[in-house]
DNA sequence: ATAACGATTAGCT
DNA sequence: GCTAATCGTTATA
């Protein structure tokens, strides 16, 4: 047992509010040859986002398996990666038993090693904090795309793998809705560690125009 | 076949 | 605060 062991599948394989707490303080690392400049970049996930499977209308695999999602569908410990916006990706932790979709978004993180090789990746960041402060920035400096879909974050072989990482208390996790979806957008499935600079900044979905909340803007913790 | 839209970001007013 | 950029996926406007 080493500093840098791999998480292990069992305690992915949970429901993904449950997941999305373990993965915070957890360490994501990868090598990337081709892309971006390779090297190593690691970082400390700071900033996460729970989507179930059937039950979860703002979940890519509400509607049921695609070629795109099947991932979703499949083992936890897996990396599901989706392309968004004709220009970015994005990386989620699979989670639950197998043949049960859920998944939980990577949101940003804490870069703890190849701080070059990300200020190289990603020119516009204009503070250490910016790194990897959302989900595209994310997998930007760690040179994650679409050949990554599919990689198992639980073998020490994997380009991509997920670090066991110091708990985070739960006095210091706090919760609010999820970033960027036009439905569910009352359901508190955003986690994040309380004061991390490189959280990223919360927006409201598209449509929905819901009412005014007054005052509140949905966070706790 | 075709059109709408998105789990975003950077840059500008 | 607002919006262009840009294309795979999904639903059929």
């Amino acid at each position: 047992m080493t500093a840098s062991s791999t998480i292990a599948r069992e305690a992915l394989s949970v429901d993904v509010v449950d997941a999305a707490h373990a993965l915070l303080g957890a360490t994501l690392i990868a090598d990337t040859a081709a892309g971006s400049p390779a090297g190593t970049v690691a970082l400390r996930l700071v900033e996460v986002e729970a989507y179930r499977g059937a039950d979860d209308p703002a979940s890519h695999s509400y509607r049921g398996r695609t070629a795109r999602n099947a991932v979703m569908f499949g083992p936890a410990g897996h990396l599901y990666v989706y392309f968004i916006y004709g220009m970015h990706y994005c990386a989620n932790v699979v989670c639950l038993a197998d043949g049960v979709p859920g998944a939980v978004l990577l949101r940003a993180g804490e870069v703890t090693e190849g701080h070059d090789l990300a200020r190289r990746r990603r020119p516009a960041a204009r503070r250490v904090a910016e790194l990897a402060s959302g989900p595209a920035r994310l997998t930007e400096v760690l040179g994650i795309g679409r050949e990554h879909n599919g990689a198992d974050l639980t073998d020490p072989r994997s380009p991509v793998r997920l670090l066991q990482g110091p708990p985070v208390p739960p006095a210091e996790i706090s919760a609010g809705p999820r970033v960027g979806i036009a439905v569910a957008q009352d359901t508190p499935w955003r986690f994040w560690v309380t004061g991390s600079p490189a959280v990223s900044a919360y927006r409201r979905g598209g449509k929905a125009t819901r009412r005014a909340e007054t005052g509140s803007n949905g966070i706790r913790g």
